[in-house]
DNA sequence: GTGGTCTAGACCACA
DNA sequence: GTGGTCTAGACCACG
C-alpha cells in the first residue's frame, strides 16, 4: 500500500482508486469503519489535507458514509457506485482511445494474441 | 480538426498527437512542409505559444525537421519514429492498463465484441 | 424517534429540537422526570457525551430543572421559554431567508399551495 | 460584494452563493470569464485556496467550464443548473422545514400575512 | 498569466 | 478522538 508522488496522477486519486479496489476485491466491506483521516495520513506518509480530500470525494459520490464526529463508513451502494462510474468511464473515454491506437498502430490479431486470451478467459470465469 | 479545451491532456500534446496521426495516416508526407506556427495556431483557435510548444517537441523528438528561415518540414525518418514511439508506449503503458481494467470490470467478449471485431479486420487490412 | 448522522446539523442539536418539540406538543409536560442520559443515549443510539450536552444546553437555556441527585425535569416556564425562543429565530431568520428563496425561485400559488393550506388550517384550529 | 467571515457557513460556499446569484440575475452572462482565482481571493481578502475551491465546486457541478491555462468561464447550462438544483433543495429540505416549523409554533394567517402577501405578489409578476 | 496539487499548521464543532 | 475550514506558501504544467 503506497503512493507514487511522481505520477501525473494527484495523490488523493491514487488514495482514491487504491480504496475503491480494496472495496471492489472485497477487503473492505459494506459497512467497515474507514481509517482515520489522520492514520491513513500517516500510513501513506502524506499530509491530512490530502487524505481528506480523498475521503470527501468519495463521500460525494456515495462510496462513502459520514457519522459526525466518528468517522467514514463504506456504504451499503458503494460497490454498485464504483463499478457503475468505472464501467461508464471506461465505454466512454477508454475503450475509444484504445481502438483508436490500435488502429493508427495497425496492431493484428498476433500482436494482441494475450489480450484476445484474457478477454476469452474472463468469459470461461464468467460460466462456471 | 479540433481540440477538447476541456479535456485533462493539454492542448499542445492534442495537438501534436493529430500531426503524427496525420502523418501516420500519409497526410501529410515525408518532406512535406508544416504550416507556420500562425497558421496552425489560427486553424485550432489556440496560442500561438501553445502551437510553437507542440513544433519543439516534434522537433526534438526527431519528427520535425527545421530548415532555418523557411520553417518545418516532416523529417525522413518521422513515420518510423512515431510508430516506434506509439508502438513502446502502447505495449509498455497502455495495454497492461486497459488489461487491469477488463479484468477488475470483469468484462467478457460480449461486452468487447467491437474491440475484437476491429482487430480482426486490422488483420485482414494488412493481408491485403 | 430517530436522529439523522448524515445531517449538517449536530445530533445534539437535533435531540434537543426533538425534546422541545415533545414539550410544546405536550407529551412531555411541566414537571415530568426527564429519561436519565444513559437511557436517552441507548434509545438514540448515541453516545452518552452527546445527550449530556443536549441536556446541558436546555439546562442553561431554562428548559430543564436540576434537581441535584434526582435528575432533570420539564421547567416550569419551559412551553413559554421555548416558544419564545423559536419565535423569535423563526421571525429574524428561518422567514427572511424563506422569502428571499420564494423569490429568487420565482415560485407562485400553485407551486406553494399545500404550504398556504397549512397556514389556513392553522388558522382554523386555533379558532376552535 | 463580501464575505461574513463569522457566519456558520463557509466561506468557499458564500462566494458560491454570491457568483450563482449574480449568474441568475444576469450580472454574469453565459460565456463571460470569471475574474481569476487570484483575482477574486484579493477581492474578497481570502486565501487563493479558498476560492480555488469555490471554482472547483462550481466547475464540477457544470455551472463554470475551464479553459485550460485561460480560466473559467460561466457554462452554457449555468443558469438552468443552478435554479434546478436550488429548487429541487428548497422542496427537499426547506419547505418540509419551514411547515414543520409553522405547525410546531401554531402560526395563522395573520402571523403570516407579508409572506403570503409576497406568495400572490409572485404569481401577479409571472402572469404579466 | 492561468489553474492544480501538496504541505504545514492553526482553529473549530462535534461525539 | 473525529472531520472540516482556512491560511500561507511552495511547486508544477499549461497557454
Amino acid at each position: 500500500m503506497s503512493v507514487d508522488f511522481k505520477s501525473a496522477k494527484g495523490i488523493f486519486l491514487q488514495i482514491a482508486e487504491n480504496i475503491c479496489h480494496q472495496i471492489l476485491e472485497g477487503r473492505l466491506k459494506i459497512g467497515n469503519k474507514i481509517p482515520s483521516v489522520r492514520e491513513l495520513a500517516a500510513e501513506f506518509e502524506v499530509n491530512r489535507n490530502t487524505v481528506l480530500r480523498t475521503y470527501a470525494l468519495l463521500d460525494e459520490s456515495g462510496v462513502f458514509e459520514n457519522r459526525r464526529g466518528i468517522g467514514f463508513f463504506v456504504s451499503e451502494k458503494a460497490v454498485e457506485i464504483i463499478r457503475k462510474r468505472e464501467k461508464e468511464a471506461f465505454f466512454r473515454d477508454d475503450l475509444p482511445e484504445f481502438i483508436q491506437k490500435i488502429r493508427v498502430l495497425q496492431l493484428n490479431e498476433t500482436d494482441l494474441a494475450p489480450l484476445i486470451t484474457i478477454i476469452k478467459n474472463n468469459q470461461l470465469y464468467e460460466n462456471k
